[in-house]
Parts: C-alpha cells; structure tokens; sequence
DNA sequence: TAATGTGAAAACCTTCACAGCT
DNA sequence: AGCTGTGAAGGTTTTCACATTA
C-alpha cells in the first residue's frame, strides 16, 4: 500500500500500462478494469492490482480505474510529467537513426545535443545540431542540463564514454553498443541490444 | 542437472555469457571462472554456475571453464550454430537502419528479404534488395525458408502484420513498433523499444 | 589450493481468494 | 452485481555453503 521499496519488475512494467492506458484514452475509453487491461497486456488482472497497489488506490470498486486519471498518476511516478534532456554521443549510422527516431520527442525525451569522438565528424551537421567534440562534453551537459545519455559508439568505446559520462553527472545511460558496461550503483543504464533478443529467441525456435 | 524444464530468465542470460565469452576468446583468454566471468557482467559467481548447471557440467573444478569449448557448447544450446534466415517488414526510416545495421550477419541473422504495405516503396530498392508486396509474403517465406519476422511498420498496422507473419509459419517475432502484440504460445516475441527502456529509467532519476 | 556443481535456505514475485466498497 | 485492494499461499529465482574433484 505505501512506496517503500518498489520491486523493480514492477517500475519495469510501468511504462507498458502508460503506453496501453495513452492507446486507450485515444480511442475515447474513460473507465477500465484490471481485467480488460490485462488482456489487452497478456497479464493477469491480479498482477496489474498488485503492481498499482504499490502506489496508492487508484480505481473504484465495482467500476474500474479512470483511464485518463491513472494515466497522470503513472506518468508522475515514473517522473513523466517533464521534460527529460539527453545527448546523443556517436553519429554514425546507428547514431542518425536515433536522431532521426521520431518515437522520443512526443513522449517528452528530447534530444539537444550530440558528440563524437572522430574529429572528422566534428562541425558537421546531424538531425539539426552540429557534432561536437568530446572535449565539449562537460560544458555542454551543465549548460543544456543534460541528464541522460544516448551511447551509439562502437562497442570499443562504449566503456570510456559511459565512464565519461558518469564522471559529468549524467546518471541515466541508453546504451546501444554490443557490451555490459560496468557502472556504479547509483547510475541506471538500460541496454539495447537487438542481437541478445534474437539470440534468445532461437533457444526457442530450434 | 538435466534439461527438462530450464526457467526463461536463465535463457534471456545465456546470450550475455556468449557476448562475454567471445570477447574473452578474442582477447586470448583460455580459461575463465565463474568469479571473473561474473565481475565482468556483473553477476555473482553462483548464479552463473547455477545457470549453466541447468545444462551440463562444463568446468573443470580448481580450474574453471574453458573458453572455446563453453562458447562453443551454448552457441550449440541456444542454436547458433546455424544460420537463421529473417525478413524485414516496413522499409521506412527504421526499417533502412536495421537493414543496414552490420551487428546481424556476424551473428549468424541474415536479412534475405524486404517487405513493405506500401506500394509506392513496393520495387525499391534497400541494402541490395527490391522491396517486395505483402502478396509476396506467403511464397517468399517459403521460398527463401525464412523463420524470423522483423517488423518495423506504424504502431497501427504492428499487429496485423505480426499476425499475417504467424499464418505464414513465422513463429520468430522481433518487434520494433510500440505495440504489445497478441501473439499465441508457440510464437516467440521479442520487443525492442527504447521508449520503455527511459520510461522506466526515469522512475530511478527523478 | 582453487574452483565447480548442487541441495537447501532465503529472497523475491505472482496468484489466489475474499472482505469491502460503489 | 461488479471490481478493487490486499493479506496469505504458492511458485520461482537467487544465494548460500559445502562436498567434491582436478
């Protein structure tokens, strides 16, 4: 019933109830139960109860929640209801696409600035910024109030640009590159890694 | 000790130990133990070997495992020890990243074919394919013995194409659109979506 | 000595089932 | 009548700790 100590599964599935209560406030729903969510997530209404419980009371017995009031409480627990500045740092291919990712700016990730540690990239132009250098990396972050950082290096780089990173107060890391960064405890890093997923798939597929 | 039933998280770590011991190969390490390996990605020592318990005993105690020949042994157990034939769906601007993206063919995934609904992208060209109809689905992925789908559409169209992929026997499903897709039980999905990942990032900043 | 493999214990997470509210 | 919120039960996953083996 209180907020103590969230298990972080739960934090983790947050945002997938924000993204189907948003799809559903679209298509003009007002009221749903556990139930209906859950089939429309493929969980068990039990689960969607418990997970929501950690953080207040938020529906009505006998009804269900309103759609567009637990969409606002779910948004400010995750910490949704502002806007969150990033800097991308590698503008090869993978960096352009990330520049180019439109799926960021609508829900309130903006991406201000962007880095790369080739000097023949340095000063030209990228999804409207120029590229800077390394060397820019701290001014930069303080000055645009950057909190999280967009790692697109290749994999041989990514353990010293996190570092980097870290050393300039930037706790939040979406890192792209094929590797396990080791981080402090306090620094959040999520991995995208489309060759892991596949790789699992297949124990499957055999 | 035996195969039977192995829990899915064990699965989902079994490509990281692959990724770490590649790395540990190529940097001409011989033999590791679940010590190194763990503080290398972060785990403790006993839950690795507990995870590769799940399938053999393949260390030496006093000594360690054996690089190559672990690698070689969960390459085999997660089925990468073959090609896997994919074809991508939606050749927008996602769509020309990921078949461009040169982490897949290293591993072993290879992008045979290039679909989109669109028949304006229909006949053009992208990373050396011809973009192929939907009508085409059915033969190609016969044809070409394709068994992963790779879908890159508008979140709106996700889970039609996902499901015309399923009636074609595609039972592998990596997703990039941020839906959450209703698959049955014998289809494995993957989802990639940065989105979630900094949704949930964010909990842990505010 | 050094590190594995593994039962058993502990921690964690999910599901049940129902009291209680609308 | 219908659905939430939640203790308790049940299940799963991680960690411990040690016998065992090179």
């Amino acid at each position: 019933m209180d907020s103590f100590e969230v298990p972080e599964v739960v934090v983790l599935r947050l945002p997938l109830y924000v993204r189907a209560l948003s799809q559903l406030r679209d298509g003009g729903t007002d009221v749903v139960s556990s139930q209906q969510l859950g089939s429309l997530l493929q969980m068990t209404p039990a689960q969607i109860r418990k997970d929501l419980s950690y953080f207040g009371r938020f529906g009505k017995q006998g009804r269900g929640y309103n759609v567009r009031f637990l969409l606002r409480e779910l948004r400010e627990i995750l910490g949704l209801d502002r806007e969150w500045r990033a800097c991308l740092i590698g503008v090869g291919r993978l960096g352009h696409a990330i520049i180019n990712y439109p799926g960021f700016s609508p829900e309130g990730f903006k991406i201000v600035a962007a880095f790369d540690g080739d000097p023949k990239q340095v000063g030209t132009q990228i999804g409207g910024f120029t590229v800077r250098p390394m060397s820019d990396l701290a001014e930069t972050v303080k000055e645009m109030k950057i909190s999280i950082g967009i790692v697109a290096v290749p994999a041989s780089e990514a353990q010293g640009v996190i570092e980097n990173l870290i050393e300039n107060n930037v706790k939040g890391i979406l890192n792209y590159a094929p590797v396990a960064p080791q981080v402090p405890m306090n620094t959040v890093i999520r991995n995208i890694d489309p060759v892991l997923s596949l790789q699992s798939m297949t124990f499957y597929l055999r």
